[in-house]
DNA sequence: CATACATATCGAAAAAGTCCGATTCGACTT
DNA sequence: AAGTCGAATCGGACTTTTTCGATATGTATG
């Protein structure tokens, strides 16, 4: 027989509750795992959305760039130094995940930061990434 | 302020040395970006560390697993019903990132979350891509 | 030391994402 | 209406990431 994992708790941030259902027989975790650690789908959803919109280098440049205000699609052109589709695709992804909202003014259009807590976001993220490098 | 587009169309007379210009004809925002918007690369290096790591479901329910304190990697297997080879790889994406830190004891490999505010990462992020769906 | 188990890593195929020319569309001007 | 400009979208080449069997490393046990 081999020993469990976390039978005695004895580890230094072992305070979660002991729900978990540990297997009493076999190997490690076969057949049995602690179902209620799983969370919704509609959760873990929500959180791909906004971070597969922020996985790119050029999509957190667009954003960083909207920090201080509306760019109309073209200025952000211009600041990517890309071509127009390669803009206007990272700028479609940016609005599908809700990042982003856009104002039209005859044939411009307008990109604006959606939700302030997308720049909360940001911060955090580039204050964890900071202290690892 | 930087002239919004509003300056009459020139027609196909670009002649200068387009320093930034990418396009053959310049027109909105040719040659008048604002600069100053930009954004240090190391602030984007940074948040892009966070976010590769973080735009993966498989990952993303790691973490979540891990809100209420360590498991070791088998745990995790079971968890996300995926082969050894498959989690073994997310964990060490997570772990290059920094979002994760390890503690061996025994033969076994104990995964925690390094740093509180990669959850609060995860509160803003479920909540910023709630409101959209 | 042989064995079993936990896990890290390799490598190649599959999947997903990115890039960008070309096209389409809408708004404006003449 | 015709032409122009800004912008959205399509299609396919290209790049990156994911997946997972196979293998290697490490740790306990008999």
């Amino acid at each position: 027989m081999t020993d469990q994992p976390g039978l005695d708790g004895d580890g230094p941030s072992e305070s979660a509750s002991g729900t978990i259902n540990r297997m009493s027989e076999g190997a490690c975790c076969a057949g049995t795992f602690p179902a209620n650690r799983r969370v919704s789908d509609d959760v873990i959803d929500s959180e791909l959305t906004v971070f597969k919109a922020l996985a790119n280098e050029k999509r957190l440049r667009i954003i960083e760039a909207l920090r201080d205000g509306e760019l109309c699609a073209c200025e952000l052109e211009t600041i990517l130094d890309a071509p127009q589709s390669t803009v206007g695709s990272h700028l479609s992804k940016l609005r599908e995940a809700g990042i982003v909202r856009t104002r039209k003014e005859g044939k411009w259009t307008y990109y604006r930061i959606a939700d302030t807590a997308s720049l909360q976001v940001l911060n955090l993220a580039a204050a964890l990434g900071e202290d690892e490098q």
